[in-house]
DNA sequence: GCGTAACCTGTTTTT
DNA sequence: CAGGTTACGC
């Protein structure tokens, strides 16, 4: 095999060892994809595996995709017959096959993390809660939470613990919102993301047969970044390999950036005990960056405590040292870097597209747009807003869903009065009434408005309902392409974006006819053999925006998340916004926990860096609207200091925050960073442990709080200007803050 | 039912 | 500050 002439020792191991559980521990920079890619290709050509057999499961859909094409390349079009993709797009197609079973029709709709909160805004409104206290985006994630951990909504009202939580969190109703967005979404012939995971799990539990005949043809499973699997997607796996045992996990601990999502850190530092003959291959050479590079992230990551043991070097040259940018304010920031790129193309000609901007927040590519437009550096944005989930795409979509799926009550809701057509508010009231009076389905009343309802609007409900049903019938005749345009033109959606001549307007016409041609290409994929409107929607609705096709050929600079970032590589990168409150992020700064899964993702910033890395921070920022004082970040303090260099270029002299971390005050006094911190500084103020924010209604002046960075404080005014609620608290170690309440975890120690 | 204007509120990451 | 929501007048 001429392939494993290239691998090294480790990763060979990772390759043939194709038998039995095995854990590959792959170190950032490894060779990871590698060795997936060869292991799955050894398994067809060596070992004479149908592809049928074989499952490999990954984060995007795009890893997948690109993953493919590189086995292809070893195997050839064999390829095409492996189970590949993300958990979510494998699961939907079994789902899908087996949908009866579940009581589902096998066309059911998926809702995104939009339909979601539309319907949970419903139903709390319907149970008239308070929207302030039942927030949507917070009974969202408690929702998702539970199913993420295979709770389901019986289990949830049944839990005495579940229950005091939310008693304590003044939401004692969650259990019966949790149980009717259930009903309804199963009332809509629909699933959320979770709900994949989820009932696929209720599937190999409630249908022996079927776990059976999935566990005997996959023989083998693989699955690539386990380390942000949750629990769902734990069990799924664990299931499937519990006959053949052939389990393949690949994954970086320090890598886990995805807990807010439910991944579970333990899954991969627990593996083993699952399977006691477990084979662990670790992967501890680093191809990618530089020794300077290398060093720093170890040295930050060092700090963690939760962490398999591995070592990760390189036998790469040292490389330049790491920069430091400081700049007085985040537009002074963004030019800097954009000078910074200039140079760099200039001195060492390095191309636009081996660069890339990263950030925490989508929010702060602006001021870094700016610049590069400025400095004419021709840059793209990867993530923010999808295409799929622009206002226009996924109206055309939801026409599309309703007219294949009369139960998805959130497309209906969408469409029925767009464009404009008269059917308001009070029409849909009645609708909603009328469908619950007789026990039927909205489409139920829509479609016969006359049975069940009198007045004016009839007419033009039945008008709409006709021409869904015109719809249907076109559906069933032609393919996904001629039913698509049809809708788009009759619906009259088309017409109105049309007549829109502003510049917005001609976009969102434009992105529609974008739609209109993905339709077209699905149907022109010679590889697909249904051409109806149905499937294109099955393979549409899991679509994010990594895996969207981003014009390679033009030379750009990339600007994304550290998120977006995992699993891309570039010669220089530059991480901006390195200020405390931003990076680490304040909200993630009430345990141990959270602070370990930032300084994660600052090590996922660091090891995407080849060459050069470049840090920046601003001593000011714009943040809701106001013009705040940052400190640079505790982070700054981890990175072994022989691996910086400070950038002397700044003209001006640094004006420097109130409270300076350690870091900031030894840049000031040319200190070498040997001296110990500062005594009351941040660091100083640990929140205990089982910091647990009490509810801050009933906040009062006087009051003794803790915050967990400023520590003990006390409360010196309440509802200190503006709309939002807002307390000044005089902290201890740190003078006066205004806090936003909403917004701030404060624990109340006494009166 | 619809359009406008005043008003409110919030700030993380995404399959 | 900006985007979303509500209230009100037509």
């Amino acid at each position: 095999m001429e392939y494993l002439e290239s691998l090294n020792e480790p990763q060979r191991e990772g390759v043939i060892n194709t038998e039995g559980p095995c854990m590959i521990i792959a170190g950032a920079g490894s060779g990871k994809t590698r060795v997936l890619t060869f292991r799955i290709a050894h398994l067809m050509h060596s070992n004479g595996v149908d592809p049928f057999n074989i499952m490999a499961l990954t984060f995007t859909n795009k890893a997948a995709k690109e993953m493919k094409e590189r086995i292809e390349k070893v195997v050839g079009s064999d390829a095409r017959n492996l189970w590949m993709g993300t958990f979510h797009s494998v699961f939907l197609r079994i789902l899908r096959r087996e949908a009866d079973l579940l009581g589902y029709p096998s066309s059911f709709s998926v809702y995104d993390t939009d339909d979601s909160k539309t319907l949970l805004r419903q139903i709390i409104k319907e149970l008239q809660l308070d929207d302030k206290v039942y927030k949507p985006n917070v009974v969202f994630n408690r929702i998702s939470g539970a199913k993420n951990k295979l709770i389901s909504w019986q289990e949830y009202v049944n839990n005495p613990q579940i229950r005091a939580d939310d008693e304590l969190a003044m939401r004692p109703r969650m259990g019966e919102l949790y149980k009717t967005y259930s009903d309804r979404c199963f009332k809509a012939s629909a699933m959320d993301f979770d709900d994949l995971l989820f009932n696929t799990n209720v599937l190999f539990r409630d249908h022996p047969e079927v776990l059976h005949k999935y566990q005997h043809r996959f023989r083998y499973i693989l699955v690539d970044e386990y380390q942000d699997t949750n629990y769902s997607q734990y069990l799924i796996t664990k299931k499937l390999a519990a006959v053949h045992q052939n389990i393949c996990v690949v994954g970086d601990d320090a890598q886990s950036i995805y807990a807010f999502r439910g991944a579970d850190i333990r899954n991969i530092l627990n593996f083993e005990k699952d399977y006691p003959d477990l084979k662990v291959i670790r992967l501890e050479q680093n191809y990618r960056s530089t020794k300077v590079i290398v060093n720093a992230a170890n040295s930050v990551i060092a700090n963690n405590k939760a962490q398999l043991k591995k070592e990760v070097w390189t036998a790469n040259d040292e490389g330049e040292l790491i920069e430091l940018l400081r700049a007085n304010s985040d537009n002074e920031e963004a030019r800097l870097v954009a000078t910074s790129i200039f140079e760099q193309k200039l001195n060492h000609q390095i191309k636009n597209n081996e660069i890339a901007v990263l950030y925490r927040t989508n929010s702060q590519s602006r001021a870094i747009e700016e610049a590069l437009r400025r400095s004419n550096i021709k840059y793209k944005i990867i993530g923010g807003l999808s295409f799929y989930q622009r206002k226009e795409i996924k109206d055309l979509l939801s026409y599309l869903r309703f007219v294949i799926n009369q139960n998805d009550e959130q497309a209906l809701r969408r469409i029925i009065n767009l464009p404009k057509r008269g059917i308001g508010q009070g029409t849909i009231d009645k609708i909603v009434v009328a469908a619950d009076q007789h026990q039927v389905s909205l489409w139920d009343v829509v479609s016969n408005v006359m049975r069940y309802l009198n007045g004016r609007i009839t007419n033009t409900v039945d008008q709409f309902a006709t021409m869904i049903k015109s719809f249907m019938a076109v559906v069933k005749k032609k393919d996904a392409y001629e039913a698509a345009s049809y809708i788009a033109k009759h619906s009259g959606l088309l017409r109105e974006l049309y007549e829109d001549k502003t510049i917005e307007g001609l976009n969102r016409y434009e992105n529609v006819q974008e739609l209109l041609n993905a339709i077209k290409e699905f149907v022109d994929n010679k590889e697909i053999e249904d051409k109806s409107l149905d499937t294109f929607l099955q393979e549409v609705a899991l679509i994010t925006s990594v895996d969207e096709d981003t014009d390679d050929d033009e030379e750009k600079v990339t600007l994304m998340t550290i998120h977006m970032a995992k699993g891309l590589e570039f010669k220089v990168v530059y991480l901006v916004g390195m200020e405390e409150d931003l990076f680490p992020s304040q909200m993630m700064l009430t345990s141990r926990e959270d602070l370990e899964e930032e300084r994660r993702l600052f090590y996922v910033a660091i090891t995407r860096a080849k060459q050069k890395l470049f840090l920046s921070y601003a001593n000011t920022r714009y943040r809701f609207g106001h013009l705040k004082s940052c400190e640079p970040s505790r982070f700054l303090d981890e990175v072994d200091p022989s691996c910086i260099k400070v950038n002397k270029k700044v003209s001006q002299p640094v004006e420097m925050p109130r409270q300076t971390s350690h870091y900031a005050k030894s840049l000031v006094s040319g200190m070498k960073k040997e001296s110990k911190p500062a005594q009351n500084n941040m660091y100083t103020h640990k929140p205990s442990p089982d910091f647990a924010p009490s509810d801050t209604s009933n906040l009062k002046e006087g009051m003794r709080v803790e915050h967990p960075k400023f520590g003990f404080g006390k409360v010196v005014a309440m509802d200190v200007g503006g709309a939002s609620r807002k307390a000044k608290v005089m902290f201890d170690n740190f003078g006066e803050k205004t806090l936003l309440l909403s917004f701030a975890k404060l624990k109340i120690h006494s009166t």
